[in-house]
DNA sequence: ATAATAATAGGAATGATTACTATTTATTTT
DNA sequence: AAAATAAATAGTAATCATTCCTATTATTAT
């Protein structure tokens, strides 16, 4: 893997949100500093870099996001603002129990939990 | 809600696999018996069966697939198959946690197991 | 500095899904 | 039962996210 002005920026733009940022947004920050960058260019950077353990790609109903947290965590989705809040569960039960009840090998679990968060709730 | 052939069937359909079928797959099984079907009455008629509650959507990556078990569960995801296997976790605790430490009301947890089914692990 | 080759820009192609519209079909009214 | 109505359909075009292709450019090793 050489290194690229581009695909550095794309870095750069993941590393510095928390708002896991879809490829369009992160083509849209990168066209600021270099204004002819192509879409492709962003979604093969975004793709080389989570193959890398770089960043991690999640994905929100059928849309893809990329995180630059690579630790092991949970998401909180919001229906009213779409806001994804990171959290750590830290559940270490799951992968054991169902080894044990289903004879599955767990290599992680993806946990999106959809409500209302504090801003938006009604009471 | 009118009762239609078309949406009959695509509903027998869902309801007849446990294999978590997507639009396509329900597609090609309709036109065995409806032949000139088209996709977009698949499409329409899913998303309506799905506000009226009678089946359920899940994101599989970012492809759509349908369920007709509309209780809550969640999915292990063999790497190897794609097979989604169903089980009930029923863990009432992370409502409650989430709640506590966050401000934020859960309305469902959907979780996406990911790794080795027993036809497919290695040891 | 040159050669080798990884990466890029730009655009075409793909796959899933939604939108549009004239026609058909199921239900309601007469 | 026939006519009026409104929902649903088939077929097709359009959209959106993502991937693929290729000639050119940029990075790294020699």
């Amino acid at each position: 893997m050489r290194f690229s002005h581009q695909r550095q920026t794309i870095r750069d733009i993941v590393y510095k949100t928390n708002s896991h940022p879809t490829a369009d947004w992160v083509f849209l920050e990168a066209k600021k500093t270099i204004p002819n960058i192509s879409l492709g260019t962003v979604y093969r950077n975004l793709k080389q870099l989570e193959e890398f353990g770089d960043i991690k790609t999640i994905y929100d109903g059928n849309i893809a996001r990329y995180d630059w947290n690579t630790e092991p965590h949970n998401h909180l989705k919001c229906k009213n603002c779409g806001d994804l809040i990171d959290i750590v569960l830290s559940d270490k039960s799951i992968p054991q129990k169902i080894k044990k009840d289903f004879k599955f090998n767990v290599d992680k679990v993806e946990m999106f939990i959809i409500g209302t968060c504090k801003k938006h709730a009604k009471t």
